[in-house]
DNA sequence: GAGTTAACCTAACACTGTTCGGTTAGTCGG
DNA sequence: CCGACTAACCGAACAGTGTTAGGTTAACTC
């Protein structure tokens, strides 16, 4: 197929059918041929709008961490931690394949250190020092990926003769699957009510 | 080269090697022929000591996780939570390459099922629910993961450049990467500490 | 000493991300 | 209107990946 008259793709066509294939197949599901193929096209066509597959990662990551809200420190320091953590997670945990990207590198997205900012300003404000205020960020950003990742729950067998006898206080453990979205929230908001409680 | 009058091999020797590789050139720098090469071998040798790759990685983040303690609850269950958390991050933050892999999927390990029992029946016995118990050991789980993926402040620049102007409260931010280690570990302390004083 | 097993090898398969050079449709300058 | 040029795609290839099949020979067992 040579030129067609009307371009099959674009950055963003790109990038929302890699996001929909990391969602339904996983992060390694994702590859170049396979995204190529989804858009009807081959897959040395994608590098003409997308320099690299890390950069595409990144780009996805970008707009999923875009919908992060942190406003709602005027009204009180905890609340807004409070706010923040939760639009966090909820961003991250509507596409929770791409969170181990995530957790790879250094990330210095322009969206996190934007946020960021906003973050630490307002805790300066609220009277904490500089070091105290990046440690306390660092600390919600702790709670906040560490439960998107959430290979806690979700890592748990339904059989139940996986735990009887070698772990005898784990014996109910085969039910946690079946509530694993609901205990993850719960206990989302028990770490972050506790840690931001604790302070 | 035939069979070898001493053999060559053995899954701890690989382990060991590959675990070497890991913590030298991260984790995407493991490969099956690099590993195989370091232990003068050719690839294929490996896959008679080692099911795959993956269960490979596997018994690695057991082997690192093996060197957990947990015990410490006697005297009380607050000292007992921050042992078991300070013992868990040890053990990651000495073999940081390796925790991407680990946030990748359903763990169900041996090791950390077994510590997990121990966990929630210390708490069960100073009097949570099971319930809470089983929520207090994922948010104790939330906290040292996301402090061990540390993408938070190893992922600073330190041009000043980059921060000044565009983000007024991380105008101080370049300095990060210098105290990157020690802030880690302060902000650990700091988000363990409010966060068990918090419950 | 024969037969079996164990430990290595070479070669290959089906993938991966990425690049090079080609082909053609659309667009712009004269 | 037509030539030059660019944009958007394709086919083929490269170097790398995990993994398997089948071969070769040393060491062990009876």
């Amino acid at each position: 197929m040579p030129r067609p008259s009307t371009p099959l793709l674009s950055s963003d066509r790109i990038r929302s059918a890699a996001l929909a294939i990391i969602d339904r197949d996983g992060l390694d599901g994702l590859s170049m041929r396979k995204l190529a193929a989804e858009l009807g096209v081959q897959a040395a066509s994608l590098y003409g709008h997308v320099r690299t597959k890390d950069q595409l990662l990144n780009d996805i990551a970008s707009s999923v961490l875009s919908t992060v809200d942190v406003s709602g420190f005027e009204v009180d320091w905890r609340e807004g931690l409070i706010r923040c953590a939760r639009s966090y997670r909820a961003a991250l945990s509507s596409h929770p394949n791409i969170v181990p990207f995530l957790a790879y590198g250094p990330a210095g997205r322009e969206e996190s250190l934007q946020r960021l900012d906003l973050l630490h300003g307002a805790l300066v404000d609220a009277g904490w020092s500089r070091r105290e205020a990046t440690m306390i960020a660092a600390g919600l950003m702790y709670i906040v990926f560490g439960s998107a990742l959430s290979s806690f729950s979700s890592g748990f067998s339904s059989d139940p003769a996986d735990y009887t006898d070698r772990y005898p206080h784990l014996d109910r453990a085969h039910l946690l699957p079946g509530v694993a979205r609901e205990l993850d929230r719960d206990s989302f908001e028990l770490a972050l009510a506790a840690f931001v409680r604790g302070l």
